[in-house]
RNA sequence: CGGGACGUGGCGCAGCUCGGUAGCGCACCUGCUUUGGGAGCAGGGGGUCGGGAGUUCAAAUCUCCCCGUCCCGACCA
């Protein structure tokens, strides 16, 4: 490629809405248009960078055995009636009608899809199968943001499992995972499997693959000591006994004027600290309004209790439906005596005693309250989300929490998809199975953002050879000189000759303007060809990612860019 | 959906408080000089001031409505 014939419009300034590095360098450096919020045009060099973070993601997936295929991406709604998701994902489809008046969604995952190609498969001979594409998904994501990170419209890798059995399943899962470690090797990113939820998707076994990052969205509790990792959602901690002295025989009412807040609780004159406190939360879970309960210190963690309950919609209740159900506002909530509500509470109230709660009274509270005396609570669980400095829950060090982006996840989906749509195959036996299935998911574009996330400097992005949109740079410091230029063509011949990705910058422009452009876009290396270099003999080659400069022979140029960058190829 | 901010040539911004018909830097075009780290000089092109209504002799500026974009919280590759 020629610099000369390439659309890479880079920028001097970062455009004034963007926050992420990713997302900044992306446009200046020319990666990436913006058309709507959600919506990105990807240019040249975004198109060659997400091709080979394509090829990396395929060539991983096909040494497991995945099949490419390409579904549709704009499917009869009535394919996720069948499901039932069509109601799960809600708002988060978008909706069309064709003109003969069929609805119609733009495909956001393909689990029904796949299983509906599926179905043809009738025989336990035909089993395993991995089935994969890189296709288009549209999310009406409530709030897209930076950049690449997160879009209504991008490129997945999907894959999916079909097998006989959990073992065939646990295979299939365990092989993703180690294909996804492969994958993120190669594309510079240190991704770490945690464990998740696996939300709105349905199955079991979620692992998140996780790059720390402050752009990320996902709270990470880690563990320095023993490698424990979950995403918050679903994170587990220990935590300190509380003292709670003896159980008081009885609970008492006493009165709390203005008292709103557990805070202000802990600092009236008679109420009690946070610890000691129960909160009491009012929720509708699918519309049936339920109580939850955590410690006064401790905040809910919601994905836990969607997980527990399989709820589909999940909401605050507002000031009148609480005043009406319990008779007092949020603040001087409880669930002492409380018998016609759904009641939720967190492990770490299990044994309490002398605590104290609201009365469902304005200002008036309760204290002396043992919670398994005096409250009827339906579900004990885990509710409470995870903090840092808390115990790990394996080897009982205290817990990081740190930002991360979710660049993969895979899942054990079981039977939902298979069941829902009547799928089965034929045994050793004659008699029909329903195969159970895998998922398995990685954004092209969000990994190309947190691929530079990680791999950048105050001049740009530094791209891994792997992924970079050239390799190597010739930059012509004098494209007047006939002399560089005639060595500068030659090298650039022998360079594609060997299957080096390699451009030449053959703009008329000042050195200054191509070397910081050439750092911008973040090219591996550069060999720098001018009047200066061409007289002493040597040719000047630098290397991105360290600032490296070596002087080479013209004659030997060629050769070590070509072992440079084979030796840097995985 | 709740909260906050913003919208002026391709990008970054000023002008708005106190109405008088749009300006700066970068980028772009032409010429000359320069040429190993984002050149200098001279000349030049490009803007429905997000949209619509209203107030006014007069609106980028004041008022109202709408749209868009970004950021923080509830959702996910």
């Amino acid at each position: 490629m020629r610099w000369s014939n390439l659309f890479v419009p880079t920028l001097r300034d970062a455009p004034a809405d963007a926050e992420a590095v990713s997302h900044k360098l992306l446009v200046r450096g020319g990666f990436i248009r913006q058309l709507q919020s959600g919506h990105y045009s990807l240019l040249p060099l975004g198109v060659r960078v997400a091709q080979k973070v394509t090829q990396v993601i395929r060539d991983e997936v096909e040494a497991i055995g995945g099949q490419e295929f390409l579904l549709p991406c704009m499917h009869p709604a009535s394919i996720w009636e069948k499901s039932g998701r069509i109601d799960t994902m809600g708002a988060e489809m978008f909706t069309l009608v064709d003109r003969k008046g069929a609805d119609q969604v733009l495909g956001m995952t393909h689990e029904e899809i796949f299983t509906t190609v599926f179905s043809e498969i009738s025989s336990y001979k035909d089993l395993p199968q991995i089935w994969y594409q890189f296709q288009t998904k549209f999310r009406d994501e409530p709030r897209p943001k930076a950049g690449l990170l997160r879009v209504r419209e991008f490129t997945m890798k999907d894959s999916y499992s079909f097998d006989i059995d959990e073992a065939g399943l646990d295979a299939a899962f365990v092989a993703h995972r180690e294909a996804y470690e492969r994958i993120y090797a190669r594309l510079g990113v240190e991704a770490r499997g945690v464990e998740a939820s696996s939300g709105a998707m349905g199955g079991s076994e979620s692992v998140e693959f996780m790059v720390n990052s402050p752009a990320g969205e996902d709270d990470v509790a880690q563990c320095g000591a023993c490698g424990y990792a979950a995403n918050l959602e679903r994170a587990t901690s220990v935590i300190p006994a509380i003292d709670d002295g003896e159980a008081a025989g009885s609970t008492e009412r006493f009165p709390t004027p203005g008292v709103r807040t557990i805070k202000a609780l802990a600092e009236v004159e008679g109420g009690a600290a946070a610890e000691r406190q129960i909160k009491t939360l009012v929720y509708l879970l699918d519309g049936e309004l339920t109580l939850l309960l955590v410690r006064g210190d401790h905040n809910l963690e919601l994905q836990k209790l969607i997980d527990l309950t399989g709820a589909v919609t999940v909401n605050p209740a507002g000031p009148e439906t609480i005043q009406s159900a319990l008779g007092a506002l949020p603040g001087s909530l409880g669930a002492v005596g409380v018998s016609d509500l759904k009641i939720y509470a967190d492990l770490a109230l299990k044994g309490r005693v002398n605590m104290t709660t609201g009365a469902n009274e304005d200002d008036w509270h309760l204290r002396g309250v043992s919670v398994e005396r005096d409250i009827a609570v339906d579900h004990w669980a885990d509710l409470r989300r995870a903090d840092a400095g808390e115990g790990c829950s394996v080897c009982g060090k205290p817990l990081d929490v740190l930002r991360a982006i979710e660049v993969g996840h895979i899942f054990k989906l079981g039977r939902k998809f298979t069941e829902a749509f009547g799928v089965t195959v034929l045994d050793a036996d004659s008699n029909p199975q329903v195969p159970i299935m895998g998922s398995y998911g990685i954004g092209v574009g969000r990994a190309v953002a947190a691929v530079i996330e990680s791999n950048h400097d105050d001049e740009g992005m530094v791209w891994p050879v792997n992924v970079a949109p050239f390799e190597v740079v010739i930059t012509v410091v004098k494209v007047a000189d006939e002399k560089s230029m005639e060595v500068a063509e030659q090298i650039y011949a022998d360079l594609r000759a060997a299957g080096v990705d390699v451009v030449l910058d053959d703009r008329d422009a000042r050195a200054g303007v191509k070397f910081a452009d050439a750092e911008l876009v973040g090219i591996p290396w550069r060999l720098t060809i001018g009047p200066r270099g061409l007289e002493a003999g040597q040719l000047e080659l630098v290397e991105r990612a360290t600032g490296a400069k070596s002087d080479v022979a013209i004659e030997s140029a060629a050769s070590t860019l070509v072992e440079s960058v084979n030796a840097a190829r995985s």
